[in-house]
DNA sequence: TAGCGCATGTAATATGTTACATGATTTC
DNA sequence: GAAATCATGTAACATATTACATGCGCTA
């Protein structure tokens, strides 16, 4: 996956492996990331497989490697993009604990729902605030990863508020 | 993640790994799953950590690990359990692909969103149809598992419905 | 007797995180 | 002068998948 990522962004312009995560973590960090410790290796192993080369580049004393895509890597992405991704195969994290919660008492239960309320409403108001900004670079395919998380999220924050009205009932 | 899970199973009965599997198959499939490649190793892990014990049986010639669950394994299992999960950390596989849409044509396009409609209806479909099952054997909140995944699919239909109309009049 | 289901396990491979190591420049 | 940011990379560790290896009992 991250490969592709890499490439995707290397699509559009050259970059080093550190402009690339600082672009991650403003645009895709809300449903996909990736820490330098992976994204060294991966980029090696393009390089190797002859997806990307790399330029040495020294700047204001510093140096640093600017990753520019070749034809096999624009295939070898364009290729991935054209095929549909599973929409199923997420792993819903919070789900795992839900369905041990018959273990857990009612207190706890009810303090779980609240935080994850306010996780969902913190990460909906964080995405409605990038909207704007994001209007201005991203292409409208783009703009909908945005709409996605925000109905997501809507969505969590609908169903752990039901959650918390049943167990305040009982 | 996948250890707890196997301490989950284990608090309320005694299983083998191969037991462990096929439950996991007819309740969390639908959030998670793991493969016998790691199912084994972790069992040998949390063995060797002490949270749970093996006794081997032989029934009708064929030979089987029982586990069972130790207190320190019930401790550490109720200690995660304890512990809010995070809502946001899902990867949304198909929105990695999403975002980068502007480099497809809107044919392709329009075949995915398909593709993830169809996919969204089957997973939503066999979630309703094991709703009358479940209510006999899980306990509340285990069925709201199901409640969650008929919502969350009902949402991808939704977005994607939108987009295609959208991608239509374009 | 062929194949399937039960049952356990290993090997190769992939992929990821966190922490550490290094060193330059820029900002306070 | 300290701290943050830019920039690359490795090491230890964790965890997962797929494929393979083995072998028993039951059924068609």
């Amino acid at each position: 996956m991250l490969e592709y990522v890499l490439l995707g962004l290397l699509m559009k312009q050259n970059l080093t492996g550190y402009q690339m995560k600082r672009f991650m973590m403003v645009s895709t960090s809300n449903f996909f990331n990736a820490s330098f410790g992976s994204i060294y290796p991966a980029l090696a192993r393009l390089e190797k497989k002859g997806m990307i080369i790399s330029t040495a580049e020294v700047e204001h004393g510093k140096y640093s490697k600017v990753y520019t895509i070749q034809e096999a890597g624009k295939a070898s992405f364009m290729k991935w993009l054209q095929e549909p991704a599973n929409v199923s195969d997420t792993s819903h994290n919070h789900l795992i604990k839900l369905f041990f919660y018959d273990y857990l008492d009612s207190q706890t239960k009810q303090l779980h729902y609240e935080v994850y309320i306010r996780q969902a409403m913190a990460a909906k108001q964080k995405l409605i605030d990038t909207i704007d900004l994001a209007k201005k670079t991203a292409g409208p395919d783009r703009m909908q990863t945005l709409t996605y998380g925000i109905a997501y999220h809507t969505n969590i924050i609908d169903f752990y508020t039901r959650l918390l009205a049943d167990n305040h009932q009982v």
